[in-house]
DNA sequence: AGCTATATTGACCGATCGGTCAAATCAATT
DNA sequence: AATTGATTTGACCGATCGGTCAATATAGCT
């Protein structure tokens, strides 16, 4: 086999891959890992169930590899942030991106949501893990700003959670949100909005001063 | 038939009922409406499957009790609130009651999530009927304060997104929570510091000032 | 054209799904 | 003791579950 067609190949697998991984979001999202069925997404993807099969090997292959793939996507989250970072801009910056991330991945984030609901039965490794490394590698920094007088002394662990959560639930909640505001969907002009009451409340709440550039940015 | 026997009879029927009931709401809020199966909740409530049936009816009748179950339990909330009320003091009850209630009831609210992110298909009309009345009845009386000028001019509907969404997060998402303190679960002495936390940002934030009173029964 | 490796898919497997039913049991009244 | 209505539950139903497999089709190489 040549380069070529080995090129070719694994073009056309990674094309058919991609739908069968977004049949599966979309089906595993909703109903979650056991109400998800393989038939449901087959249907979705267009395809016949054994297909499925075949190029993902099991039900819980599949479904481990779209946490996996979610997860990836938090990789640049509050990356560059330091004990000399500006906390206005660094908070800023987390409300906006998580907001977006939330956006671009509605179905990834409601996966994610079902699995925490079920008891995160194949996620409790990366929770105990890698994820706590994270949020306590960015709580420690945000110590240090509340240590240098930058903001108040609140617990940063519980402001990571409460930036998490109020972005997470225009996501995971959308259903609810749509129906107690009576629209279809959020539309752009309804993110400024959300995204800018977040900024003044959280920041304002902690005593973080909103920079210039932030606020720019939201007029 | 007599009176005595009569109230016998739905003492031991409601008795069983509360059973199947508690055992459903804990299957239901960890795997969803579809991943959800009677023989799991038989399991759980100790009684063969063919008896869930005789005293439910159907796998969907006894979900939508559950969700009405839930719904009930909202009724106290916020009831009381007027163009009068003290913001801080009302805000601060607020969060305090909806603390409380997911610790009270932590797989009622987690049904309710499953079923939000399900796209809400038994919700729907409570969503955009019962449940949008009553927000948008205190978002009212909430810019009325903000025109008064007792708190910054926020939208009552994303404030009230705010603390829904900030104090459901320990409850619905109780594993990412855990995972990422390492606790096996949260304690007396953590819910008071989310407490205490969540009333600083958020009443902060919104220009709100403590009372007194919430101040003292907190500290 | 013939060969080989990969891809496709209908048919099928045992297990489980929600739900039905009839036979057995229980409890209270006469 | 006999009767009656409510309760209990094992057996069973067709449908669907996740997964296997063999037959077929496809495509690139010699």
């Amino acid at each position: 086999m040549t380069a070529e067609t080995a090129i070719q190949d694994n073009a056309s697998r990674d094309r058919i891959e991609r739908t069968i991984l977004s049949a599966a979001e979309q089906v595993f999202s909703q109903h979650g890992y056991r109400g998800a069925s393989l038939q449901a997404i087959a249907d979705q993807a267009g395809l016949p169930k054994a297909n499925i099969l075949y190029y993902m090997g099991t039900k819980q292959a599949l479904y481990v590899r779209l946490l996996n793939r979610m997860m990836s996507r938090w990789n640049a989250v509050l990356e560059d942030i330091t004990p000399d970072s500006d906390p206005g801009r660094v908070l800023s910056d987390f409300i906006r991106t998580k907001m977006m991330l939330g956006q671009r991945y509605p179905e990834g984030s409601k996966l994610f949501a079902a699995e925490i609901l079920a008891g995160a039965p194949f996620l409790n490794d990366y929770l105990a893990g890698e994820l706590r490394d994270w949020v306590a590698s960015r709580a420690a920094i945000i110590r240090q700003w509340a240590e240098q007088g930058k903001m108040d002394a609140v617990d940063p662990h519980l402001l990571i959670f409460l930036i998490w959560s109020a972005t997470q639930h225009y996501t995971d909640y959308s259903a609810q949100v749509s129906g107690i505001l009576g629209r279809d969907a959020l539309n752009e002009a309804d993110l400024q909005s959300i995204t800018q009451f977040l900024e003044h409340v959280i920041l304002k709440g902690c005593g973080v001063q909103q920079s210039d550039a932030t606020h720019l940015a939201v007029k």
